[in-house]
DNA sequence: TCCTGCTATGCAACTCGTTGCATAAACAAG
DNA sequence: CTTGTTTATGCAACGAGTTGCATAGCAGGA
């Protein structure tokens, strides 16, 4: 399980509530970690009855109250312990490929659009990365000499930018394969 | 749920039994979905009592007997109506990321051979895939006029392709980081 | 004033997916 | 002749993840 471990090293970077985390799990997080705020919750309780995190109730104005939490030395231990263990190297789960190869045994073309749905959410996804990395990493508001925790946050958002790059290309190359086989089909 | 549908998809491709399953998600299909033997054995009943799919039992000698399925009728009917609902853009759930942003509160350096034995991973796919491909798409016994089941295998594979190649240029950034956060933190 | 929308938290039920274990037939190696 | 490996199927228990719903404060607009 990494999601208890991803709310770790997201509360460390920034202490924050349950509903704040699940914002930076649509955001920053987004690009390599997805999570609702229900499962968010229910870990936090957990975390929070293992004594990895601390609470603090914060009163606000103008919004109802908040429960900030941050990270506690065991929560740091355990951290620590995970990340000097090996984990499996990931799998990928695309269900567009099983409709891809399913369009073999219906037709090809009426899986266009689909596609070209896909090839928009992606190309915004791009963006959003992109901005991001104007705004924190090479923009003229972004620090000079970055430490290593930006160094590191600016390697995994590359990786984001990559990925979104390489199934725009992918989803290009789709697009041909299926305009191909309408025609001579 | 996708499995069930990369399951009529990978029937209707070629009829075989849950061991047979089993063993194309490790190989090809495993490049965009993975299933476990007893996830396999377990939707293929309730696809069996749903009437997707039809059995018959092949008796074997050197080896027990299997249960072959095919898809019947109302399986490719549920396939064909899956195809046409629109399905979200994929999420990524990359834990290797996680470890990466952790490692600014721990050791970056020591973080340097989970992530080469990740690479080694990584290059062993990319080769398994590109062997695939000239087996069956690029080589010589290749089929000169692949149809239209054949162009869109191939163009999944090529994704699969693209992946690991994106994968292994990225972990090469990210080793380089690492190595550079090494000496000067 | 009512309705909509945003912040903020949570329960309950369900499905999906993983892990551990078990069985059994056949062959190959020692 | 016992042990290990491959093929082949399956159960039981658990943990992870999703979906639907509920509550509540406050703001802004119709």
């Amino acid at each position: 399980m990494a999601l208890e471990h991803a709310i770790l090293v997201s509360l460390l970077e920034q202490p924050g509530s349950g509903y704040e985390l699940a914002r930076r799990f649509e955001r920053s997080i987004g690009y390599f970690w997805t999570a609702t705020h229900q499962q968010i919750y229910r870990v936090l309780k957990r975390m929070e009855s293992d004594g990895w995190i601390d609470v603090r109730e914060v009163p606000q104005q103008a919004r109802p109250d908040k429960k900030e939490y941050s990270v506690a030395a065991p929560g740091r231990t355990a951290l620590s312990r995970w990340l000097h263990e090996p984990i499996e190297p990931e799998s990928v789960r695309h269900e567009l490929a099983v409709k891809i190869r399913g369009a073999a045994f219906d037709d090809p073309v009426a899986l266009i659009r689909e596609v070209e749905r896909h090839r928009q959410e992606h190309t915004d996804r791009l963006a959003r990365y992109l901005a991001g990395e104007r705004r924190d990493f090479t923009g003229p508001d972004a620090p000079a000499t970055p430490d290593a925790g930006q160094e590191l946050q600016h390697v995994v958002l590359r990786g984001g930018i990559a990925y979104e790059r390489m199934t725009l290309a992918w989803l290009d190359d789709v697009l041909d394969t299926l305009h191909r086989l309408g025609p001579g089909d």
